[in-house]
DNA sequence: CCGAATTCTTGATTATTATCAATTGGATAT
DNA sequence: ATATCCAATTGATAATAATCAAGAATTCGG
């Protein structure tokens, strides 16, 4: 398939200050493919060898130790994955997997590396989206870490519901197995911290969850502009 | 203060490849300070005016949030902080405090930013560093989510007791309050830990920690390079 | 439509962690 | 030396979360 059809992945803010002569370069070498769902992209512990881009579909980032798996993060359209594996030529310290059909974007990572090297525009491009990664794992981390499974889940609902234009409803993002697991909660505790929440005007209907007092809702959640906003 | 006397500073990985010219400016901008133990550096949400520098002493990152407080890191000489929010121009996600009596070298942010425009090798090193950076919060985000408190200490002990050099004996390089933070759990649950680990040939003096059955302690802790490898 | 598979939920139990309280021990200052 | 402070430990209890088990609801393929 032919890269040319993606004038999305030209529009990123990676690829937006590169030289078209680069840029063409990249595409030249990348690939573009169909995966069916479940679909392991890549495991924990393999070198670096594609950068990659979610066209359309969904793939879920996880890690496992101890015997236990985690998911750190979905990424959805045009969303990219494991770019500082790639400029730190190691291998990949998430796993990755397709959650459904999904078309996906792969260039080799020497070749990214190559236009590291000769366009500047593109290593500074790069820089920000490295920071604005860093950026999210260190909120996920305190997320994590300072909140209760409850709380994280009375955030991510609000932060839903601010994204999604904060009609009072709120069309959750993925199924419940996998919200759990981004949640860092088992799909058991996830139901019942739902159960909490009914408390605080919460009610669940399959994928739609309305929240019916946002006040008590918030006052429970204590939401963080520095963990739950994504643009700060 | 003259930053000239801190050669350390020129050989940093983030500033070898940069021009004598843009490194003569940056430093002239620079100031070097002297600060006592337990000095609150910057707080969490406050804009990024400087990026900083660990000469001498220890500077510890934390966060905030629902009424809790979590360490994140410890940064020891030399090593930086925040570079991703001066980058992001935006605010601190994380606060920092001096934990003991510390040199510190602050670059105004702007200046920081002047030099990335301008050098396309410091832009390319900043590169380097924030993937460097991303990894090592994702390690930790991993260790958090997949272990329990007393694999992380198991897990961190020998890590220890790798980089001392595996004589099987760990000094520990902080206070246990300061330890518990930085492993996720409380300080009464560190002696615990500490406790459970007896059965695992840990015995504990203070600062000092023998680890009488490696064979044992590692069974339990399941290292893993792409969590506990800091050069991976 | 049915049946199989899977997700989701709920209950009971256990594991893990946090909190509160009390005590010990070492360091420091007066 | 004595008093004071704080880190560290230990015990008791409570909160939080994971696990195991069973059923209900949903999806999917024929």
């Amino acid at each position: 398939m032919r890269v040319d059809d993606l004038p999305e992945i030209r529009q990123l803010g990676l690829f937006a200050s590169m030289s078209e002569e680069h840029f063409e370069e990249l595409m030249k070498a990348a690939y573009l493919q169909n995966f069916p769902a479940q679909v392991e992209l890549i495991g924990e512990g393999d070198s670096a060898d594609f950068l990659f881009f979610v066209i359309e579909g969904c793939v879920e980032l996880y890690g496992t130790a101890n015997g236990r798996e985690g998911v750190l993060a979905l990424v959805r359209p045009v969303g990219s994955f494991i770019l500082a594996a790639i400029m730190s030529d190691a291998v990949y310290l998430m796993s990755a997997r397709t959650t459904k059909k999904s078309r996906i974007l792969m260039i080799p990572a020497q070749n990214v590396r190559d236009a590291f090297e000769k366009d500047d525009g593109f290593a500074r491009s790069i820089v920000v989206e490295l920071a604005g990664y860093f950026r999210a794992v260190v909120k996920e981390y305190k997320d994590l870490r300072l909140r209760t499974g409850v709380e994280r889940l009375a955030n991510r609902l609000i932060k839903y519901h601010v994204s999604q234009g904060a009609s009072g409803k709120v069309k959750l993002p993925c199924d419940k197995k996998t919200l759990a697991s981004i949640l860092g909660m088992t799909p058991e505790n996830l139901s019942r911290a739902f159960g909490t929440l009914k408390a605080y005007g919460v009610s669940v209907d399959g994928g739609v969850v309305t929240l019916g007092d946002m006040k008590s809702l918030t006052v429970l959640a204590k939401p963080n502009p520095l963990i739950d906003d994504p643009s700060t």
